[in-house]
DNA sequence: CTGAAAGCGCTTACAG
DNA sequence: CTGAAAGCGCTTACAG
């Protein structure tokens, strides 16, 4: 059951009494050989079912045509649409790809670099596991091969990095909001040290600073986890002030779910008393009724882009640091979550 | 930015006076090597920041330690949990995995089998596009790579099979409808050759004629891409028949939510005019209201005995043709959208 | 136009 | 206990 009866190159040259050397330049359609040579080892090839072994050819050319990539959760709608994005355009360049879970340890994703740098992976596709505090070891992988960050970056690692514009899609979430009337808006957010949800924090500041709205501390929650079960818990906690909000902008698409579920058991409307907004929009944003208003991440863009960033790091072969960074945009997508006359289907 | 700088195990010879074989079996805890010798390469090795050459030794030994996985759709929660499954034992046995996506096309699946046979990868496992009616292309590889089926798979493939039990899943989520006093239960399946639609319409038939239950040709509903989208359309059917449903088992929770989302519209109680079944415990099922009842499928389970068996044909070097199919067991998750009584959190 | 030879980094019989 | 040598399958200067 091994690999046998695998036709290598020598066979096909003993075949037709040529060189490998002759072979192999057939093969790969060198100029110097003669038409009726590469056409008897083409058809030879053929019959013989040849295919090269990507292992000899990467291990001599110093090129293995892998990329690795590291997520912190593959379990992750949104992940899973980077990962489309990586692996199609991975497909267009003849690139594999090797995919890996960091489980968000910061333990692990070292492990992984170090393995990655072993395979001899011709670069590496990363998004950070968060609070990743001390990045000695993505640093010492850099110095070696070519490494591109994706949606969960740090400004401690000099390389490429490809972002979405969180600070101004929560901006643009919370303007929305105030747009339909909203005065008193809350924030639902983590309290790591998540990049985006620290973003995501700015740009709703930003955004009621910009609109002279008062900023109150009883209406920015934070918690360890964010999730559906933390946006019921906190919505509970809001609705428990004195003076309660009248819109709820909400990090995740889970936790702003949570506040939905909260708010019908409240018999609270949406979004009339309260205007709910999530981030990411993923799949339960239609699920969900009301259907909620979210800003779309173009997922398989970022990581598209991503690797197109990462093939020119390898193709640039001297030792220029790059170090820019690549905003994607997003869009705000109103459902009824907030915008209550809008006729859905 | 190249792959520089990397230590080899010439260097580490090198700089002790050694051989390369001596220096390679003191980092390979061979016996022969004397304690000394092997304190003084692991020191200089560590120095240097060693690490072999992954790609070097997987090409020297014929043992590449990468198994390749060929999914139809990565972006879809069962399918994550599965690969979530795959890669933590993948880890447990030092294999690291490359990752395909097929994309529901026969063709390219073919292709990406090829691929994977090129890079020499130890072993395949594979979940089928639906309606892979030709398997030569499968047939071909599996005569030199050890390659086990999973999730979506074809008896016309002579390989080890890991699969969930669809049709007597399916017989027990009907049993449950019955159980709650349905007897006028309909369906909605697929209509193409999807493995598992045909055997979860199975277990529905079967379920109907042991207990005795009229099948009515009317409640049996097949759609081409079964979706949200289309539990809604042919929810609506259903509605328009004189004799309507009590019941409604939908292959998929997708389906199933269309369906619930549709009978809300008309104002239908569920479970108490029409109870809904779904099936995949997707993160969906309890974003809806109510929370649906569907089948739990251990995907991470199935991913986990899925490499396990494809590790045992890796190591299993006889040319037995291993042909058994492994069943892994579903639970019925009873949730509100059949069950009324049942106290919510 | 074709071939002999070196070499990519490693492992492993074989010899001492 | 250690080393010299062959070889995994391929590519590519170098020579003719």
């Amino acid at each position: 059951m091994s690999k046998k009866n695998i036709t290598t190159l020598k066979q096909i040259a003993e075949e037709l009494n040529l060189s490998i050397s002759t072979v192999s330049r057939a093969l790969n359609d060198h100029p110097d050989i003669s038409l009726k040579t590469k056409e008897k080892v083409i058809s030879v090839s053929k019959k013989f079912n040849y295919a090269p072994n990507l292992f000899a050819k990467g291990f001599r050319s110093h090129k293995t045509n892998i990329i690795g990539v590291i997520v912190p959760n593959i379990a992750h709608y949104f992940t899973s649409t980077l990962l489309k994005g990586v692996i199609s355009e991975a497909e267009i360049h003849g690139y594999k790809i090797i995919i890996s879970e960091s489980r968000n340890n910061v333990q692990k994703e070292a492990e992984m670099l170090e393995t990655m740098k072993q395979f001899g992976v011709d670069g590496i596709l990363l998004s950070l596991v968060r609070k990743t505090h001390n990045v000695d070891s993505i640093l010492k992988v850099l110095e070696h091969i070519p490494l591109v960050l994706f949606d969960k970056v740090s400004t401690k690692v000099p390389c490429t990095q490809v972002v979405i514009d969180d600070e101004d899609a929560a901006f643009r979430a919370v303007e929305h909001l105030i747009n339909t009337g909203k005065k008193r808006i809350a924030i639902i957010k983590e309290t790591e040290k998540s990049f985006n949800s620290e973003k995501r924090f700015a740009g709703y500041l930003r955004a009621l600073k910009n609109y002279n709205l008062e900023i109150d501390e009883n209406l920015i929650l934070s918690t360890e986890d964010i999730s559906m079960h933390q946006g019921k818990r906190l919505t509970s906690i809001l609705l428990s002030l004195q003076n309660r909000p009248d819109g709820v902008f909400a990090v995740t698409d889970g936790a702003a779910i949570g506040v939905i579920k909260t708010l019908k058991k409240h018999k609270i409307k949406i979004p009339e008393e309260i205007g709910v907004v999530g981030f990411s929009n993923s799949e339960n944003s239609i699920i969900i009724e009301p259907k909620l208003t979210t800003i779309d991440q173009p997922g398989h863009r970022i990581g598209e882009v991503a690797f197109r960033a990462l093939i020119n790091e390898i193709n640039n072969n001297d030792n220029t640091v790059n170090n820019k960074t690549i905003v994607i945009k997003t869009n705000i997508i109103v459902r009824e979550s907030s915008f209550k006359s809008l006729v859905t289907t």
